[in-house]
DNA sequence: AGGATTCTGGAGTGTCAACTCCACTCTGCG
DNA sequence: CGCAGAGTGGAGTTGACACTCCAGAATCCT
């Protein structure tokens, strides 16, 4: 539980290190959470030796602080450019589409890369919570300004509180997700998104 | 993770410390997860021996299971009577208040105390998932036969799909209490179940 | 009563995970 | 070219954790 990582100088080739093991331990905690994620499973799967790990990490929750980042950065990735257009209801209902049908391609396993990492460490350690405020903030962001767009362009009523809309979809995204992956059936999400969606609806102008 | 549990006999002195060993587990599980809860940490705050333990329990898995079942328990026992009578508008909105007001109480640590376990164990453990999708679903079905009753009765139109409505609000509380946990503000929460309400709310007769 | 069974205490055991150490090699740069 | 600092390998240490064992006490049942 090291404050903050000291901003160490890195060459090409250890920036490429550190980016393989930060990759890897995402992925694995992805696929297994935290805790069942051991510190050997990945230096194993990063292909390091375990002095290299600590060489870039002071321990483990630095190095898990480092995956939160990472994962918040793939799920915007992976969102955009869509994310950033969120100012229709064509285009809600496309997001709403892909969230869904990632979701079926893996078969409904593994939640939200972020949430889930939030459900086993916010109320554990105080700077990955922090964290993990900020990238839900990054994530919740496009969703709240395209709605805002939506409703100075006339799109919704000029009373609607988007910035409620906005976190309900937020939240009903990672119920969703929580209960696709518990009952392994999309259903759960989509009907979560269309339920919010439904209502952003009803402030149409 | 042994199979089922063998249907042991126990005297009343067994159950009492069976019941004592699970309420302990439970609440270290709520409090800091499930992997970060320690056989012995249970055993200590039990004030039972370790023999005494693997006397009730095969092992860890099964355990946890037991939790799961005791934390739904726990869970609809918390909301009875209300969760037995959410059948009209002013019932669901004081359920809400409820649960906002339990959050506040908690000052918004401890996610859901089902859905916690889930995020950790669904992908996990197959026993475990199938205990928490029969978790979710006792919890759900008084949400959803409360709104059926008030279509029926007339208060919500004949149309309404009140499986999906019920859904969503289950999907809105599990988002809305991870992300009230992580920013530690009730306010997601608030928001997301609102959002449902005023979605059910247009269904009105 | 008394034999079977359940219940309990507490000292172990083996494994595995996080983290350390040190010696060695590479790389950037003047 | 040379050296300071970055990068690397791998064996080793420490502690925690899940789980076992066995002997003795309490309890049940006929």
């Amino acid at each position: 539980m090291k404050e903050t990582a000291p901003p160490r100088r890195l060459t090409a080739k250890g920036r490429a290190t550190r980016a393989r093991i930060v990759a890897a331990a995402a992925e694995l905690v992805f696929a297994h959470g935290v805790a069942r994620t051991g510190i050997d499973d990945v230096r194993r799967a990063a292909g390091v030796s375990a002095s290299q790990l600590y060489h870039y990490f002071a321990d483990k929750d630095e190095l898990m602080r480092a995956v939160i980042a990472h994962q918040t950065d793939g799920v915007l990735e992976v969102q955009r450019p869509l994310l950033d257009h969120l100012d229709s209801f064509d285009a809600l209902e496309q997001w709403r589409d892909v969230l869904v049908a990632l979701q079926e391609e893996r078969h409904c396993t593994g939640g939200c890369p972020i949430g889930s990492i939030a459900a086993e460490l916010a109320d554990e350690d105080p700077e990955a919570r922090a964290d993990l405020v900020a990238g839900f903030e990054r994530w919740e962001a496009p969703i709240r300004e395209g709605l805002a767009r939506m409703r100075d362009r006339g799109d919704l009523r000029a009373d609607t509180d988007t910035d409620a809309l906005a976190l309900a979809l937020l939240a009903a995204l990672q119920g969703g997700l929580l209960l696709t992956q518990t009952r392994r059936v999309t259903a759960p999400l989509r009907v979560a998104l269309d339920t919010v969606l439904a209502q952003i609806r009803t402030h149409a102008a």
